[in-house]
DNA sequence: TCTTAAATATGATTTTTATCATATTATAAT
DNA sequence: ATTATAATATGATAAAAATCATATTTAAGA
């Protein structure tokens, strides 16, 4: 449902949330040890997600990633239909191509409403929601 | 969350459920291309799922795989647990190995209760129950 | 304008997952 | 007993995902 990859962004891009700006940008390898990531990976999918404008960043020296305001307010699943693709998260449980609401598969019952209720939350939940969560001591971030 | 070889599986299982008993085995060059899977791929998969009796099987002549009344009373987690591992449909979103109910990782929260849900209704749904619904007509088993 | 520090682009390697192939073993029917 | 038909065990190959490496480009600061 959600690679690796996806959740390595999703960390990466959370700590910028948490410790960069405009002013303040951070290179790859300040960023890869403390969310416990391979440089060379992270730094892969931060590229892609900067080339699709999800975070920014400028290169050379005082240059590295960081997230704008606008960047920080966007849904979570923008990191995700990136690094996935939008099928990944919708397709059948079982990836019967011919699964769907009118002729759903055995499991299509069972699950639909809870992965709906999950990509909702992908959906409308933004990097400021997690962010502000991890601020006020609600969730966190460890390795 | 849920591996293709799990999928492939659960379709397996599902059509035995369907089409099989004591009384009628099926050998796997009749299953794999019902369900659209390559047949030493679904071999594999019900041979693992034999020797841990999920299912059940006899060889040579006549024999084949099927499901007895015992086996179709199991939930369907049986093949998940088997298959994926225990750990594939319980871990971190995020994979954090910290992450628990008293230090959450920031979508631990917005994910925890779909996920409890899907893993409830693998837990108590049986491979009968899903037999049920499809002769109903209410899902099916396309491809 | 030169040097340095950063991202970027590209592609190679490794690991994991998916797929395929086959020799061996068991069992039913003749 | 012999034969044919099935699963079983084992391992090889292929494809995909994860990981690593590096040459190129850009921008800041001296």
């Amino acid at each position: 449902m959600v690679s690796n990859s996806s959740k390595y962004a999703i960390k990466g891009v959370l700590f910028l949330a948490l410790h960069s700006n405009e002013e303040n940008k951070i290179a790859v390898k300040d960023i890869s040890e403390p969310i416990n990531v391979p440089q060379a990976y992270i730094a892969k999918l931060l590229q892609e997600l900067s080339r699709e404008n999800i975070i920014s960043s400028t290169r050379g020296p005082k240059g590295g990633f960081y997230l704008s305001e606008e960047n920080k307010n966007q849904p979570i699943i923008n990191i995700l239909k990136i690094i996935d693709g939008e099928k990944r998260l919708t397709s059948c449980m079982l990836s019967l191509e011919k699964c769907n609401e009118d002729k759903p598969c055995p499991l299509h019952k069972i699950l639909s409403a809870s992965r709906k209720e999950i990509l909702k939350n992908f959906e409308r939940k933004t990097i400021n929601d997690l962010v502000f969560d991890m601020k006020k001591g609600n969730s966190f971030l460890p390795l």
